[in-house]
DNA sequence: TATTGTTATACTCTATAACTATA
DNA sequence: TATAGTTATAGAGTATAACAATA
């Protein structure tokens, strides 16, 4: 995802000035937005740079699937908020890379028990590492206590809003 | 976009246990990611028990159209963050409906100057009421003051991540 | 040569609808 | 009948590469 405008460049031209935003600025809905994109830029610069690739959303999955070993897919698609239709391919591709297995419950025959591979388990401890250097860069220009209430207000918002 | 799973549901089933999200809820991309979602939806709610369509991208991209007359398509695309490839069919939907025309440059035969049209600059008066009403929505939660420095954290993430 | 806008192409995420196997 | 997973399909957002017009 792209970075956003570094505003007005370094090169010898007139320089076109910075673009009036309007209101903008002010709505809460526009910076959740550009800082989620800058964000996601520096997550996947990360992940790049240590020649790994992942998106937060496949990370959130892994997660899911190793904490919450044999869940279905419906339940793992109820849990991240996408149609089960959605997390096929996406499921599909994390099979593909070996990270992940899908099992005929012995239970219940329409369901998959999802659980991560040994290799996913040891992929994925590297990219919990990798996502606390990113935490850890994102967060950086904000004290403690700052992130602390950022994520507050986050789950404030986000908690209202179902 | 979907709203996540409102955790234990209230029908008469043994209602599958919340699942174990593992550090995800310390995590700061998780939370505005998650929070990002919940905004998006209540966003698209709001425009269509209007009867509007609108996405917050086309949004600010009207904003800064409105506020930006004449500006090109470069200019348009890099203010967004976004290549100049990926503006033309945005462009062309919004074009389309008879919101903003493309004119010809008379100083550089290579641009476009960008225009709303009059029932563009009506329905982004439309639109900006709606915005704010889904604004006043989301922050229902939050005080004046916590409101603000939701944003001012946000914003000072995003400028810590050029 | 360099820039602007466009097209062609390719992925990914997202959804709805219909099919299948199972319950 | 109802549920789980899949497939087919479609739309939007994103990108890169190549091309035409213009500078």
């Amino acid at each position: 995802m792209p970075a956003e405008d570094p505003g007005t460049k370094a090169d010898g031209k007139p320089a076109a000035r910075d673009l009036d935003r309007g209101l903008l600025p002010s709505l809460m809905g526009y910076a959740l937005r550009r800082t989620q994109s800058a964000v996601f830029a520096d997550f996947a610069a990360t992940f790049a740079a240590a020649g790994e690739a992942l998106t937060p959303g496949e990370f959130g999955l892994l997660v899911l699937v190793d904490r919450n070993a044999g869940l279905s897919q419906m339940a793992l698609a109820r849990a991240l908020g996408i149609d089960r239709s959605t997390l096929v391919p996406i499921l599909d591709r994390l099979q593909g890379r070996g990270l992940l297995v899908r099992r005929r419950s012995p239970t219940d025959g329409r369901t998959h028990a999802l659980a991560l591979t040994p290799v996913g388990a040891k992929a994925l401890a590297r990219f919990a590492k990798l996502v606390r250097a990113h935490e850890a860069r994102i967060a950086s220009a904000l004290s403690t206590a700052e992130t602390r209430t950022l994520i507050e207000l986050l789950e404030k918002v986000r908690a209202s809003s179902l």
